[in-house]
DNA sequence: GGCTGCCTTACCGATTCATTACAAATCCCA
DNA sequence: TGGGATTTGTAATGAATCGGTAAGGCAGCC
């Protein structure tokens, strides 16, 4: 789809221009919004004034050093950091995990395998926030079940694709509420969407189309010049 | 565990000073009750004396190995394990401990991604209300049995590797319910794999492969965009 | 050396996406 | 009330993405 979810964003930090070259182009074909700096100071104004979701920095730079720049990026936030060392000692390697790097990589260092260690830092950071509830909606004819991805109405299961799934269940959990295409858009698509907005029409009369073939009451109205809203039918 | 308010207690084998110390000071800055061994003889004396809610476990101990402290933990309670490895353990023992361990993570490892290990499997203990008592999955015409590392489908005994019984075991533990690449991954393959998640489809496929061999319900439904949910065919 | 199991890679067909263009509906004001 | 302007519905389309799977490299083990 394109991009369902903004790109991360990634703060690099390298001193050195070939690396730094290198791990900004494979981060960015990886599908990664990337910023470069090439010192301490200008890492710590960056992370402040634009947070990013993930720092890639070099333990040794010129003037503030590495483990500076990381304790202080953590005293302010929780950015995930990735460490990039020379080869290196063990008490290098202790003292960073001390101060909380989140992963580690000793140069030379394999591109690919930076790319990989930066997904799975993102990946198990939205992993673990998943403590249970009830991620269910219910209407009348219609059951949208979250954790089983499927909607149910009127006793028949419906056939949707992803994209169409999130446009029904962001209307419905808003039943009764107006949501503008922009609203839409950025629940759906995410905010880093910079297509047309009529994809929301089109993927609400998918979305409408399937609902009809299986009960014939019309659960999402059109609110002219301003959105969609969904409504359940026994209600109102 | 009896007071969910209570301190969980936490047992840490690790022989290295460093790493414990470590490994300490984080638990108890996240507000758990520590106690720390350096080798596996005394973490099993402790354990059964004063009963720990997890152990964080190293798998390179001096005497007795990590992996027989895992067993021998696990013959007399259901205490919760985290594993610590070395980065490049041989996969083999590494696949082995999949089975005993409630997650794993490779050294060297973020503190605070082992704090959020710590605190998700409790949290995920909590959640399915209590004892991993069963270790047996039962369906219509599949049973998955963990401790004999068996599963039956119609009678007939399914030919499986490790991985592929995990993968199996994941779905079917939360049958119903899609599961992500990520989380099969997370699940599966523990929390610090570095690889491509495609290798999760292929297990997917073999899985498939060797379950229709047996009989024709197809009971793993691919949910595009997402992952993957198994699915009782007499259910539903 | 042959076996087995793990993981990656690459290819291909099928599905899904976002856009576009045009038709239909609605609005607004003369 | 009519007609032009605006908004929405939707079919069609090429492009992008996704998932199944065969093949192969690699490592440990007998």
């Amino acid at each position: 789809m394109g991009n369902m979810m903004a790109k991360p964003k990634i703060l690099v930090v390298e001193d050195e221009a070939s690396i730094r070259k290198i791990v900004q182009t494979y981060l960015e074909s990886a599908g990664f919004s990337v910023t470069c700096v090439d010192n301490g100071r200008d890492a710590l104004t960056l992370a402040l004034s634009n947070p990013p979701d993930l720092v890639v920095l070099d333990l040794n730079l010129p003037g503030m050093d590495g483990m500076e720049v990381a304790a202080r990026l953590r005293e302010s936030s929780d950015v995930y950091i990735l460490m990039l060392t020379a080869r290196g000692e063990e008490a290098d390697r202790v003292a960073g995990l001390r101060l909380g790097a989140d992963d580690y990589l000793t140069k030379p260092f394999s591109p690919r395998e930076m790319v990989a260690r930066v997904e799975a830092i993102l990946r198990r950071q939205r992993d673990v926030g998943g403590s249970r509830q009830d991620h269910t909606l219910r209407f009348a004819h219609l059951v949208i079940d979250l954790d089983r991805h499927e909607a149910v109405v009127a006793e028949r299961p419906l056939d949707l694709t992803v994209t169409e799934f999130q446009v029904l269940w962001a209307l419905a959990a808003s039943a009764g509420r107006v949501l503008t295409r922009d609203q839409l858009l950025t629940q759906v698509w995410g905010s880093s969407f910079y297509g047309n907005d009529r994809v929301v029409d089109v993927y609400v009369g998918q979305v409408r189309r399937k609902l009809q073939e299986q009960s014939d009451a019309p659960m999402i109205e059109t609110i002219r010049g301003i959105g969609y809203k969904f409504v359940d039918p026994k209600q109102t």
